[in-house]
DNA sequence: GACAATTAGATTGTGCGCAATTGAAATTGC
DNA sequence: GCAATTTCAATTGCGCACAATCTAATTGTC
């Protein structure tokens, strides 16, 4: 019979990882996102962010943290990367003066007609249906967020 | 008829975005591995590298870097460390001086025991059956090979 | 009103991840 | 046989990610 190396390694296999699935498929997004990003003058990170904010802005930094799983030490420079390109205005809230509120700039408002070339090129590099793709997100989301729940014990 | 915002925004509404499911369940799975990593000694991707290691060592820098999808720049600082930790052994090739390959230490070695622990661990927190875990990782695995596939165009 | 506890964001330090460059060694092309 | 090209690893620089720490502002309790 065909088997590779010890049975009782096969939980150690790279390849039997579900963790290192998603970890190579996170950098994969990210390399076909790359040059289409590049375009746009953001990272990948700094895209997630301004979704966030084309959606609604004007909103503290505590929220952008909460909606993409990312705190303070990451989120402060980044945003300073942001206003520095001119995309967001970041200003003390004078209703609490612990917050700072992200707004968009008229270039950040501008930038999301440019940005919605992005979703259908990586629709079409995923070389899958729409249908597909929104089976999988339901549950990779489903498994992050239950692993999330973990985390706080 | 509830609407959220403009039907025209669907593509970019971030909560539509496979590539940040992938995204933050990478992060979550990081956080779970996180505190059992840390009584190996290990970050994230030194254990995906000694996953590597554990299969088949003395193998080039290259070798490691075509399985986790990694370049020189990420491997050789990682790999110093690991060395430095007493894990690895980094040792110039005489049939090929451009290569350096990489062997485990009886410690690197002895590490594999202490880790069987981790994907026990990772199951329990993942909270799915086996048998729908691999389904996924089938899946997302396909998907990463698709993503890969258009990046040499 | 005083003071402890909590909260928001900034800062520091470590470790990826990758593009671009360098330098040495091997392979090829003629 | 030797120049041109290719390959491998190392290096540099930038931008995340996150733990830990810090400061300032707010809230809760009395």
């Amino acid at each position: 019979m065909a088997r590779k190396h010890s049975a009782a390694d096969a939980p150690l296999r790279l390849d039997n990882q579900i963790c290192f699935a998603v970890y190579s498929a996170a950098h994969a997004f990210n390399r076909v996102y790359k040059p289409l990003l590049d375009r746009l003058g953001l990272t990948y990170p700094q895209y997630l962010v301004m979704l966030v904010l084309w959606e609604r802005d004007d909103v503290p930094v505590k929220d952008i943290g909460e909606r993409l799983f990312l705190d303070s030490g990451t989120l402060t420079p980044l945003l300073k990367r942001l206003e520095a390109a001119h995309l967001v205005k970041r200003t003390r809230s004078s209703e609490d003066e612990r917050q700072v509120l992200i707004a968009l700039t008229p270039q950040g408002h501008a930038l999301k007609d440019k940005a919605r070339a992005v979703p259908q090129s990586i629709l079409a590099a995923s070389d899958c249906s729409v249908s597909e793709l929104v089976a999988m997100k339901d549950e990779i989301v489903a498994l992050r967020d239950r692993l999330n729940a973990v985390i706080g014990e």
